[in-house]
DNA sequence: TCAAAAGTGTTCTGTTTACACCCATGG
DNA sequence: CCATGGGTGTAAACAGAACACTTTTGA
């Protein structure tokens, strides 16, 4: 047990002191070695809307054991970069796609997690507007969007952190403008609403959202109007990042 | 190690298959052995109050670098235990105390955050009781309580962590009964109330305090009071887990 | 008897919810 | 000319904020 060589160590260093159990850092310097090293992964929820609902982008498991399961993306962290800049390699290494909104949402460590390794890993989520970008990926052919109520069991604990980043992502929903990650550059209110409702998980009044976002004052309506989507057309918007960001510096907060 | 022996027998069972770069799931039984390993610290931002004010827990470092300078105490997470196990084992090592609130805060992994090692630092937050508790820690000589309005200036990233804890606590303190957490069991409003106010950093309407805290309906008010705060004495209260646990059943949920 | 802290309700204001009809256009 | 989906306002309910006086008792 390599606690004991350490206990010895500092009783004669510092006679008389006594050992400094609980402060990693008094210990780093002269005994990080001792110390067990474990692989970091990161694996991505990367989340998506298509105008219609939610969805999120699983890989099939191609290899023993568990082939043939659903995954989660995934990488391990490299000693040269922090997990944000893993998690950006592993999802570009996937989608092609870059500059591209995460966050990390937690470390699952549970000993047994992975039975290849000690693995811990910590997860993230990305949004993207499935619409606008296309997927380069080498392992395009292996992966696949899924409707978020219809992704099948995943392995190890990735349904667990597809829970949590759906409960993430809805608190972030009402409380940050990042539902316009996942929509085109310009989106109607009812796209708009649909996103949120799908987010949520429940119907919103057509009339209370939109006198919401305009209290809000964060959106500009563009002359242009979308004909597809119905005979009268319907406006289209644009999230005016600037005023926002001029809005937070005095004090305003989003608030859905 | 066993795992050399399990790539082994894989690479065996699936020849010609070519690696799969995004999914460390698949490449992880054939080449986890090259992935980088990191030590995986833990570092607790453990909060107390003391009828006053909001409080944590500093230890001085006694070592080189940054010998003098407070830090967070923290540890290593070993590879038979999970992160919250870690966690867990630091703050009682420093502390005696077990059965804490503790909770994952976030992964800090700059790849320069600590100059000693490659060390990537999963912090925790605890809540305790000052009053109720007597430390036992090891260390306690070293550790000190500091007002979080006059804690100094940390080693590392720790700083952050502490602000990062903070503004959980804060979020956590308005949709979550974990103030209690913080008090002795019996306490007055008053009592409840400087906690809020100190956690939330700014003043609070006695009648509107207490008038919520009657409509949420999860405190039971005791027929004794605490004669040493007032010559009128102050009713003591308790917070009712049970009656909570069933109305969250219920679908009920603590908003302050 | 007075100083010190506790306890207690009501009004006002702003926010959230519920709700129904007209408009523009392509077929 | 009509079917389809888009756009618009108001009233009622509710939640949050502001606010002042009485009570108890130890010194």
């Amino acid at each position: 047990m390599q606690s004991c060589k350490f206990f010895g160590y500092l009783a004669r260093a510092a006679p008389g002191v006594r050992p400094q159990l609980t402060n990693h850092y008094n210990m780093a310097l002269t005994y990080y070695k001792t110390e067990d090293q474990v692989l970091l992964a990161v694996d991505c929820i990367i989340f998506g809307f298509d105008e219609e609902e939610l969805k999120l982008v699983l890989v099939k498991r191609s290899m023993e054991p568990e082939r043939g399961k659903w995954s989660l993306i995934g990488g391990f962290m490299k000693k040269d970069e922090d997990l944000d800049q893993a998690a950006a390699r592993v999802l570009e290494t996937l989608t092609g796609l870059s500059d591209i909104y995460m966050e990390q949402l937690y470390a699952y460590s549970k000993v047994d997690r992975d039975p290849g390794q000690r693995t811990v890993s910590v997860a993230y989520f990305a949004l993207i507007d499935v619409a606008s970008h296309q997927f380069e990926g080498v392992q395009l052919e292996t992966a696949q969007w899924f409707p978020l109520s219809q992704a099948p069991h995943l392995i190890f604990d990735h349904n667990a952190m597809v829970e949590k980043a759906v409960a993430r992502l809805r608190r972030r929903a009402m409380t940050m403008p990042i539902g316009f990650e996942l929509l085109p550059e310009k989106f109607t209110m009812r796209q708009l609403q649909a996103l949120y409702e799908s987010i949520l998980d429940k119907k919103l009044d057509k009339r209370n959202f939109i006198n919401k976002f305009k209290s809000l004052d964060v959106l500009i309506r563009l002359d242009e109007k979308d004909m597809t989507v119905a005979r009268k057309g319907a406006y289209l918007y644009r999230f005016d990042k600037e005023k926002y960001d001029r809005k937070v510096e005095e004090g305003f907060s989003f608030k859905l």
